[in-house]
DNA sequence: CGTCTCCTTGAAAGCGTTCAATTACAGTGG
DNA sequence: CCACTGTAATTGAACGCTTTCAAGGAGACG
């Protein structure tokens, strides 16, 4: 496993704060570390994982440039690992939690709230009944963290997605070609898309089944079933 | 739908905050209600319910006595409703957060981060790939909460289980009586159960391939398949 | 050019859902 | 006291979506 991390001695904006390099695939924490950070993504992707005891993976989130994670107590229910090549930065100051970037007085646990905001999108993710309900609300989620109108980058790998759906990577794959066939999205490789129904695939996402002459979901017959 | 409620004026043990009653299958808030107010569970059982496009529902959380809900901010994303007739206990001192249960100033966010590390049990809960899995590891959460040795009371429905766990009360209820089956656990009706091997239970809870001479949980065999 | 990793695709099997029927039980009114 | 009614739970059978097993393809790197 790689562990390797580079660290950059530098002066952060906020007092005891410092920039640390990792390279994809890296581990910033791991699951059963005493909290002793937090952290902000300042470039790359990070995501946060829990293993099961029969080396199951379930990615709980991922994060993005400006989003804070390893917000728990005690110790971490989670690990931390580098998606991509990612910069992040670390702070220090856990006795005083005013001085915290999540406990900042003013602002109330911004940061906590934040985090639990983002389980239950992954609730909801995991609610969804159908591979395609899923793979197309990850899509939407993906959409909206890249902010390029474009080619979206898919950042993580096919194991990652599925991992985070709860579904094995040949039923993502397969979905996602399902997609593609639907016309509502198009790959250019695997690591880039591009939504070409937008209406078609938010329907898809929350729901297929509350308007009668809305999108069917149960498209069967565009995998390659039986 | 059941809205009824019976006021109490009492003295809280903290300032502004008084007793509610809610009877079984009340609404105690709904979902996109703005954020006013926290809740503690006096006695009872409460749930926390996502409303999908389609009428589906996601429970994502049941609270027991002594437990607070409600930690949200901006909207509720999910409504609160009465499992059983319940007592709860509501806080009004939204404004100075500093009062408020959850942001007390000493304790620095308990309550929401208990409500994070509620939020991440219920994602290790849809992430367990097998509907055996899920009930095992539901019957023990539960075990974990009622606190008696004997017969365990299942406060809530087989639908509520089964919106729980993302499955339907068909197979909720075939899992629950092929538990029964393997003598893991014993039932006295729909609401009552009996743990027999508990080390079994958890076996098939955590995961059942990490030991090769383990208890294999793919026992179709058990089931009316086929 | 071989090897490695990741992704895609095919075919068969497994597991949960859906459709359908039966049972159990509480509440109600005769 | 018993029949009627409505809700909840259980059970059966067939269908279908996802997984599993298996193979092939596409790049990256040496």
């Amino acid at each position: 496993m790689i562990t390797l991390s580079t660290i950059d001695a530098s002066a952060g904006p906020a007092a005891s704060s410092r920039l640390i390099k990792f390279e994809r695939g890296a581990s910033i924490y791991f699951q059963g570390d005493p909290v002793g950070n937090w952290f902000e993504v300042v470039g790359g992707v990070v995501r946060t994982v829990r293993l099961h005891a029969d080396g199951g993976r379930q990615l709980t989130n991922f994060f993005y440039e400006g989003d804070y994670f390893g917000i728990e107590s005690g110790r971490y229910s989670e690990a931390a690992e580098a998606v991509t090549d990612v910069t992040i930065r670390k702070y220090d100051s856990l006795p005083d939690r005013g001085q915290e970037p999540g406990f900042a007085s003013g602002s109330s646990g911004i940061a906590v709230l934040e985090a639990l905001r983002r389980a239950q999108e992954c609730i909801f993710l995991l609610g969804r009944k159908t591979a395609m309900q899923r793979v197309a609300a990850f899509l939407i989620y993906i959409r909206g963290r890249s902010a390029g109108d474009a080619f979206i980058q898919i950042p993580m790998s096919r194991n990652d997605i599925a991992d985070h759906l709860n579904l094995t990577i040949h039923t993502v794959s397969r979905t996602m070609t399902a997609l593609v066939r639907l016309r509502l999205i198009s790959l250019d490789g695997p690591q880039k898309f591009k939504i070409l129904d937008a209406e078609g695939l938010r329907g898809l996402a929350q729901d297929c089944q509350e308007d009668e002459d809305s999108m069917d979901c149960n498209r069967s017959d565009l995998f390659a079933y039986g």
